[in-house]
DNA sequence: TTACGTCTAATTGTCGACAATCTTGCTTGA
DNA sequence: TCAAGCAAGATTGTCGACAATTAGACGTAA
C-alpha cells in the first residue's frame, strides 16, 4: 500500500500532475499566469503529450482553467471563491463528522486525543507558532475525513478541495487566527464524536469550519491577491 | 453562453469525453469491462492522444478506473458505492437547498411551482410514467443547486456526481418509488426555499434524498449488477 | 498434476512533427 | 487620427511511430 510517498516510477503524467500542483500551491506558478505548454514542457524535459494529460487533470482538479484553442491559465483567487469552497468545505466535513462519529474506532479515537494532546504541548512550548499549528490543523481534519470511510466523500475533499484550500491559507498565511481556540473546537468536535455524538459533531464541524472561512475571508488583504493581468506585459 | 449543446466545433477531446460518458451511462460500455485504448481509438477514428486526455478526464470524473502500464476498466457499482454517492448528496445538496432559500429569485421560485405544477399534471394524466417523473426529478434537483450560487458546489455535483447517479438510477429502473410521494417531498422543499427557511430546507432535502437512497438500496437487485467479470472469458 | 520460469505478443507510455486556430502587429483607407 | 482588414508568427490540437512494461501461454521440472 503506498501510503503518500512514491513508491513506484509512476508515469511522467501522474508526476507533473503532482509537481505542476506543488508549484501552484507554493505560488512559483503565479497565480491568474497564462502557461506555455512549450515552455514547460521544455522546463521539464518532457514532451507535450504527458503534460497536456496533466493539464487535464489540473483543470478537473480546479487549479488551471482551459479555453480551446486559447491556453491554459492559472486560477485566480477571489473572495466569492474562497467562500464558496469553505461552504462546500462545511457541509462535506460536517457530514465527516457525522459518519466519524458512527464509524470511528476507540484506537483511534485515542490517537486524536494523543495529536491534539501534542498540538497543546507544541504550542505551550512555542508561543504561538502559527505554521505547524496550521499544518496540524490539516492533519486533524484530514483524519476525521479519513474516519469516515466514505469513499466519494474522501476522494472529493482530498483530491479536488485540499489544494484549493491550501492555496488560500498560503495568500493569507498573516491571519491573526488563535490557535488555542482552534483547538479548542477540535478538541470538541473530537469529544462529540467520541460520545457518538453524530448531531453534535457534524454542527460543531460546521461551525469551526464557517468560523475559519470568517477569519481568512477578513485576513484576505485585497494586495494579497494581486495576480498576473489578464494580458501580462511580457517584456 | 452555450447553455447544454454543443454550439461550437470542440475539441475532439472533449467530445470524445461527452461520448464515452454517454455510453457508460446508457450502458454500451459494459461496467467493469476493460477498455483497449487501440480499439476505442479506432472505433471513434481518432487517434490515441485526445483519447488519453478524455480518459484522463474520465477517471476523475470517477467513471473509470486507471493503473499504471495495465490499462483503464469502467467502475463497478457497489452497494457501498451506491450508500457512499448519496451520502455525498445529502450533504451537498442540502446545502444547495439552504443556500437556495437565501439566494434564489421571486421568479425561479415562479418557475419551480411551475415546473411542479407541470408534474402533478403529468402524473394525473398518464398512470405513474415514471421515467418523465425521474427525468423532471433531476431537473428539479438541478435548478435547486444552480440555485445555490455556488459554483463550486454546481460544478461537483453536476460533474462529478450526476453521471454516476444515473448509473444507479438505470440500473435500478425498475425501482417501485412512488412519483407522487416525491413530488410531495419537492413542494415541501420549495415551500420552505420560498420561505426563506434554510434550515427546513436543508433538512427536508437531506430527508428526501436519504429516502431516494433507501429506496434505490433495497431495489438494487444483486443480479442487475452483473458486470463483466475481472477476467473475462473474451471470445 | 502442479508450480515455476521463460518467452512472445499485445498494450500502455512517450515522443517528435504536421495541421488548424488564434493572437498581434502592421498596413491601408476613410 | 482612428477603425477595419490582413498577414505573419506563435500556440494549441492531432497524428503516427517507437520504447517500455505487462499479461498470458507454453514448456519444463519436481
Amino acid at each position: 500500500m503506498q501510503s503518500l510517498s512514491s513508491m513506484k516510477p509512476l508515469s511522467l503524467s501522474d508526476d507533473l500532475t503532482q509537481r505542476l500542483t506543488a508549484e501552484i500551491v507554493e505560488g512559483t506558478l503565479v497565480l491568474g499566469s497564462k502557461i506555455s505548454e512549450p515552455e514547460l514542457a521544455k522546463r521539464y524535459g518532457v514532451s507535450r503529450g504527458p503534460l497536456r494529460e496533466a493539464l487535464v487533470k489540473l483543470e478537473t482538479l480546479g487549479l488551471i482553467t482551459r479555453t480551446a484553442n486559447v491556453g491554459a491559465r492559472v486560477i485566480a483567487l477571489s473572495r466569492d471563491d474562497l467562500l464558496d469552497t469553505f461552504t462546500l468545505r462545511e457541509a462535506m466535513e460536517g457530514m465527516a463528522a457525522r459518519l466519524a462519529a458512527s464509524r470511528i474506532s476507540d484506537q483511534e479515537i485515542s490517537q486524536l486525543y494523543q495529536l491534539l494532546d501534542d498540538h497543546q504541548a507544541h504550542l505551550d512550548a512555542n508561543q504561538d507558532e502559527h505554521y505547524i499549528s496550521q499544518h496540524g490543523n490539516e492533519d486533524f481534519h484530514l483524519r476525521i475525513i479519513q474516519a469516515s470511510q466514505n469513499n466519494k466523500l474522501i476522494r472529493v475533499l482530498t483530491q479536488d478541495l485540499y489544494a484549493t484550500i491550501r492555496i488560500y491559507r498560503r495568500y493569507t498565511a498573516d491571519t491573526r487566527s488563535d490557535p488555542r481556540q482552534a483547538l479548542r473546537e477540535h478538541r470538541a468536535i473530537l469529544d462529540a464524536i467520541a460520545n457518538r455524538e453524530g448531531d453534535l459533531a457534524e454542527l460543531l464541524m460546521r461551525r469551526h469550519i464557517s468560523r475559519a472561512a470568517t477569519l481568512l475571508n477578513t485576513a484576505m488583504d485585497p494586495d494579497s491577491l494581486a495576480v498576473a493581468p489578464m494580458n501580462p506585459t511580457s517584456h
